[in-house]
RNA sequence: GGGGUCGUCGUCCAGUUUGGUCUAGGAUACCAGCCUGGGGCGCUGGCGAUCGUGAGUUCAAAUCUCACCGACCCCA
């Protein structure tokens, strides 16, 4: 086999793996610019699909689109110091313009509180203003130090970042459970991907946030990884930036915040998650092309099977995101290979033989089972095996996650969680930071989040011994 | 944050150990033509590289030295 298949197999060299599936597949290049990743087409719609998605959630919920700028005066982003601190060393910033130097220096946002606030506190009077639910898709840029790798840790990336204010701690507290709902469907019933979701500890939290709340999934090599997040803010930066409002009583009040985010990082875990050593395997809710019907033909009968297979992509495209691929100078096996690498869910030849026979060929992409579909069934077969795929990618993954998810009552135990089993460990936590830090030194892995139900028993903290009702996952993380 | 491997046509790699044979080789991709077409098919011809960047050593550097940049891997 040439070069342009995937020589490093997923189970042996993940790394290897997911650089070649990424690049080979032409989902995405890197670029000049070390951390900064050129998303090709197929790697942007694929995220136009999660946008699109998402998107309409939030709007059904009520949040409107806004856009801000990209550059933040340093003022702007000193006003709220646990917000900065946070941000600081990943800031980059624009010092000047031809040959002037600036008067004061321009960040690019790392996220856009600071900029945002400025105009909420002054669009925002009265209680009738609130609450106040916007939200912008961007880009943003974090000059991180670790190594980049491609989607998971980037030093540019494009998210949505919403940003919403409520009259009282109660309306602002209600919204976590609608949002991180529309990040669940997201997650599960579209990229078919699951998670734990939970709180994060007092030292993992948003820099400026007064609560952190996370999914996160599970990688293939047993690490894991942060997926959407949820932050309620209090009155943090209302203060800072005197977002206030005059209640019903004429009461001058602080408003409550709180802020969210899904980012591109999605795509690669689904990258890694469903794709196998051919190439990708895209969900069909989010693949931008779901069906590919490849023609067979020789010089006899061209003309009459690319005129089916068009007839075939008329009737389907009523139902369905379809591709016709009638270039006559690739040969039909090397369309195979090529559809395969770039993980369309479903394809379906179309030859002389299958004319005759009045059927069609299918061929899913996760399981690459082959069979025969009657021509006049095929809307049905589509339909129900593209539900399929859907749902048995996630099973799938869902299974992977319970199968690597394990209680641990102590030390030993967890180590050995950690390191033989991989995956999360389940554990009671005294939430003192340091048991916290001790199980960062001892095993190397962290507590990622608190399920949202904790359990009704007490427990052990699995350091120091003491009693506790908070139990945490802990795993190594990306 | 610490350690390691690597950087040569678009891509993957050989050449570096022992400087001269390199006017840098192959495969693949790409272009033209033929042939084919149910799993990356075959044949002929063609295009394509100031050897990551910068300095140094030398009569001579892809090859040796230093610095920088970048990619990848392992560990925390």
């Amino acid at each position: 086999m040439s070069e342009k298949g995937i020589n490093a197999k997923k189970a042996d060299d993940f790394d290897d793996w997911y650089t070649q599936v990424i690049l080979k597949s032409e989902l995405a290049d890197y670029s000049p610019v070390s951390g900064c990743l050129v998303f090709r087409p197929l790697a942007y719609s694929i995220w136009e699909q999660i946008q699109q998605a998402t998107d309409s959630m939030f709007k059904a919920a009520g949040i409107r689109n806004v856009y801000f700028p990209l550059l933040i005066p340093e003022r702007l982003l000193r006003k709220e110091q646990q917000h900065v601190e946070g941000f600081a060393p990943e800031v980059a910033w624009v010092t000047e313009t031809g040959e002037t130097k600036l008067d004061e220096r321009l960040a690019i946002r790392p996220t856009s509180e600071t900029i945002m606030y400025e105009s909420f506190s002054k669009w925002i009077r009265s209680w009738r203003d609130l609450p106040l639910r916007l939200n912008q898709w961007n880009n943003v840029l974090r000059w991180e130090f670790k190594h980049p790798t491609p989607f998971l840790r980037s030093r540019e990336f494009l998210w949505n970042e919403g940003h919403t204010v409520f009259a009282t701690r109660e309306e602002a507290e209600a919204e976590r459970d609608q949002i991180l709902g529309i990040y669940k469907e997201i997650t599960e019933d579209y990229l078919a991907l699951p998670g734990v979701i939970g709180k994060k500890t007092e030292s993992e939290k948003f820099a400026g946030a007064v609560a952190s709340y996370s999914i996160e999934h599970l990688m293939p090599d047993g690490k894991a990884i942060q997926g959407p997040d949820f932050h309620l803010d209090g009155q943090n930066f209302a203060r800072a930036f005197e977002i206030s409002y005059l209640d019903r009583e004429g009461k001058r009040q602080f408003a409550w915040q709180n802020t969210f985010a899904i980012t591109t990082r999605e795509i690669g875990v689904m990258v890694a998650t469903h794709s196998d050593d051919r190439g990708l395997v895209i969900p069909p809710k989010v693949a931008p092309v779901q069906v590919v019907i490849v023609p067979i033909f020789d010089v006899k009968s061209r003309i009459e099977v690319v005129d089916a297979a068009s007839k075939l992509r008329e009737r389907l495209s009523q139902i369905a995101r379809v591709h016709l691929d009638d270039r006559d100078y690739y040969t039909p096996g090397w369309k195979f290979n090529e559809w395969e690498m770039k993980g369309i869910p479903l394809r379906i030849e179309l030859g002389p033989r299958d004319i005759l026979s009045k059927r069609v060929v299918f061929v899913r992409r996760d399981s690459m089972k082959k069979w025969d579909v009657q021509s006049d069934r095929v809307e049905e077969e589509v339909l129900s095996t593209l539900k399929d795929i859907q749902q048995s990618l996630y099973s799938k993954a869902k299974a992977f996650l319970e199968n690597n998810t394990h209680a641990a009552e102590d030390l030993t135990e967890l180590k050995d969680v950690i390191s033989r089993m991989k995956g999360f460990a389940l554990v009671h936590w005294c939430e003192s930071p340091e048991c916290e830090k001790k199980i960062k030194e001892e095993t190397g892995a962290k507590i990622t989040n608190m399920p949202l139900n904790q359990p009704e028993e007490p427990g052990k903290c699995v350091i120091c011994g003491r009693e506790t009702g908070t139990i945490a996952y802990v795993a190594r993380s990306y």
